[in-house]
DNA sequence: CAAGGTACCTGTTAGC
DNA sequence: TGCTAACAGGTACCTT
């Protein structure tokens, strides 16, 4: 469920919350949470050490752990939260990990209805493309967010247009550019005037540059209202939603008007799930 | 290697 | 009311 503008959300309410603070107890209640960490006993590998900066590449967040070349990673899938807590508050009802700080404060809860997120202790690399940057090894392969500073922009541009499948498969290829997903792509064709089914090899440079431009926009757009919150299950570590859905264009909005034109949008099949497109301002390609 | 399909989960909602 | 099917924001892994 969550992309980049909600995951930075998250990351940027860990900043504030739990960075710098020292672990003093890790509890798992749900096996399947930690089923990506292979290096031992969770718990013992977090215990004792204090949780640095927080960051983020694309929909992955990650901690380092002082005195370690360690982090602590996390991917939220589609249903996880990362809520910062008072110890006394009542157990969530997927709450599948729980992380005690040795100050006493609120603790970090990892809530997760459909399992498909989880939280791993993993090796911090070092950046392949820029010196000095660190990545945990697990996600090295991933390509760098459009918000970073050291997103290659040529070489996204070059890579799209070597792509032989649709525009909006590459856009939510992680490896390509990573922190889109199914409602941010959709967003960001519609801006562009492009439909999701286009090829990706039959697009010149400066309209995959101006896709790439609106997709900045939309995610930076939506960071500032907090992400896009359909219900309950995206919220920000405090449980609080964003309301970026006021402001979605196509997403979830079949059979509605075209904020341009007024022509109904439309949804079809792709990929297994759902695209959302204005059949008028963005011309299908043949099947 | 690139491309595309499927599996992994639980909960909600629409339809009969 | 009760059952069933479809659908949901993502990624890993398998086959072609």
């Amino acid at each position: 469920m969550p992309e980049l503008p909600e995951v930075e959300t998250v990351r940027a309410g860990l900043a504030e919350w739990v960075s710098g603070r020292i672990v003093a107890d890790v509890e798992v209640h749900h096996p399947r949470a930690i089923r990506r960490h292979l290096g031992g006993d969770f718990p013992a590998r977090l215990r004792g050490h204090r949780l640095g900066a927080a960051r983020r590449r694309g929909k992955y967040l990650w901690l380092p752990l002082s005195d370690t070349d360690e982090c602590l990673l996390g991917h939220l899938g589609m249903s996880g939260q990362l809520l910062v807590r008072p110890a006394a508050a009542p157990d969530e009802r997927h709450l599948h990990v729980r992380i005690r700080f040795t100050d006493g404060g609120p603790e970090l809860r990892f809530v997760d209805q459909r399992t498909f997120g989880g939280l791993l202790v993993d090796e911090l690399v070092p950046a392949q493309d820029l010196p000095g940057d660190a990545v945990p090894s697990l996600i090295a392969h991933i390509a760098r967010d459009p918000l970073d500073a050291a997103f290659d922009e040529a070489r996204f541009v070059a890579r799209v247009r070597a792509r032989h499948s649709a525009i909006k498969r590459a856009l939510l290829d992680q490896s390509l550019i990573s922190g889109v997903g199914n409602i941010y792509a959709d967003e960001a064709l519609w801006r562009t005037k492009l439909h999701g089914r286009r090829l990706a090899a039959t697009l010149t440079r400066p309209v995959v540059g101006r896709l790439l431009a609106e997709t900045r926009a939309v995610l930076a757009e939506a960071i500032v209202a907090g992400g896009t919150s359909f219900d309950a299950l995206y919220v920000n570590v405090n449980g609080e939603s964003g309301y970026f859905d006021r402001t979605l264009n196509v997403y979830g909005r079949e059979g509605e008007p075209c904020d341009r034109c007024g022509t109904p949008i439309r949804r079809e099949a792709f990929m297994n799930r759902s695209s959302y497109f204005c059949p008028h301002c963005q011309r299908a390609p043949r099947r």
